[in-house]
DNA sequence: TGCAACTACGCAACTTGTTGCATATGCGTT
DNA sequence: AACGCATATGCAACAAGTTGCGTAGTTGCA
């Protein structure tokens, strides 16, 4: 149950509703941890059941109330705990390397279309990642303790996405070799 | 439901039985679609009941009977029709990315070693698909038309596993420089 | 005035995958 | 004879995530 601590992760940077986190997943951590609005609330109501995390209702006006959501100290050591473990290698899905395998069978055309496509949403994140980079963290080598990891992970991303350009273009030219 | 298109693809290649699949999805299909023998199990019924295969039951002496599993024309169609329709963006879940973000938090020894733990992983899979490369592929620039997607599929392998490591190398870099 | 978009929370049904266990045969080793 | 290992199939309980829907107030715009 890995949502439980990416939303610990988040939580122990600062405190959130379910919404805040939402949005949050959307723009950084989820980049790397996707989850919907509605696993979040899930996963957030069995956390506090759990005593991982405490909720505040907040009233607000000319918005609903909102709760906002905090790590507790039993949170802290469990996300220590998860820390220090090393955790298995997570098993990743690429459904389009089983479709490659399966080239021969597929139409040339719409594959090609398909690729290109693939290379698109690639370079649309790469430059997000890029834009990210150069504004939050100019000067990698002059990076606040709590920054280096943020910092890392955002590499991470940018080394997935250029990778996966090289891939489809180098499909792209295997393709063409054969048209 | 994207196992049931890898059982499609791996079927499609040739008729196997769950077991077979099973040990299919460990050496090659499984590295981009890692499936258990239960899962598999599971699945093949479902497709069997959807007329997608069909089984055979094969006496063996010397060893348990076994359940040979063939595409049907029905599971050739669903599987045409899966190539044909581009699939929306995997979600990447990366397990690692999301404990580099409280990298703060952890205690640098033993994070360290869980990077080079993770990097050593890379290797070793590195390693397996170049001699996968070597073995099945000396030649690509003249591939049989149904071998240069597996060809493709295998390359895609070998740069998520070549970028993972620069990846370690990079954590391991930064890291050093903290000490 | 109406309608879309944003904030804010959540339930229910379903699909997919994991974990642990059960069963059976036959081969080779100790 | 006992044990582990490979072959071969599967069930049951559970965990995690997806999809579709519902509620309710506010803001801004056409």
């Amino acid at each position: 149950m890995a949502l439980e601590h990416a939303i610990l992760v988040s939580l122990a940077e600062r405190a959130a509703s379910g919404y805040d986190l939402a949005r949050r997943f959307d723009a950084s951590i989820g980049h790397f941890w996707p989850a919907s609005h509605q696993q979040i609330y899930k996963v957030l109501a069995r956390m506090e059941s759990d005593k991982l995390v405490a909720a505040d209702l907040v009233a607000q006006d000319g918005r609903p109330d909102k709760k906002v959501y905090a790590i507790t100290d039993d949170g802290r050591a469990e996300l220590r705990a998860w820390l220090a473990k090393p955790s298995r290698r997570e098993a990743t899905r690429i459904d389009f390397a089983v479709k490659l395998r399966a080239l021969h069978l597929a139409d040339p055309d719409a594959f090609r279309a398909e690729v290109e496509q693939r290379r698109a949403a690639h370079a649309e994140l790469l430059a997000a990642y890029e834009a990210s980079e150069a504004k939050y963290f100019p000067n990698p080598s002059a990076l606040a303790a709590d920054q280096i990891g943020p910092w890392l992970a955002l590499r991470g991303g940018i080394r997935v996405e250029r990778g996966g350009i090289e891939w489809c273009d180098e499909i792209l030219q295997a393709l063409g070799a054969v048209t």
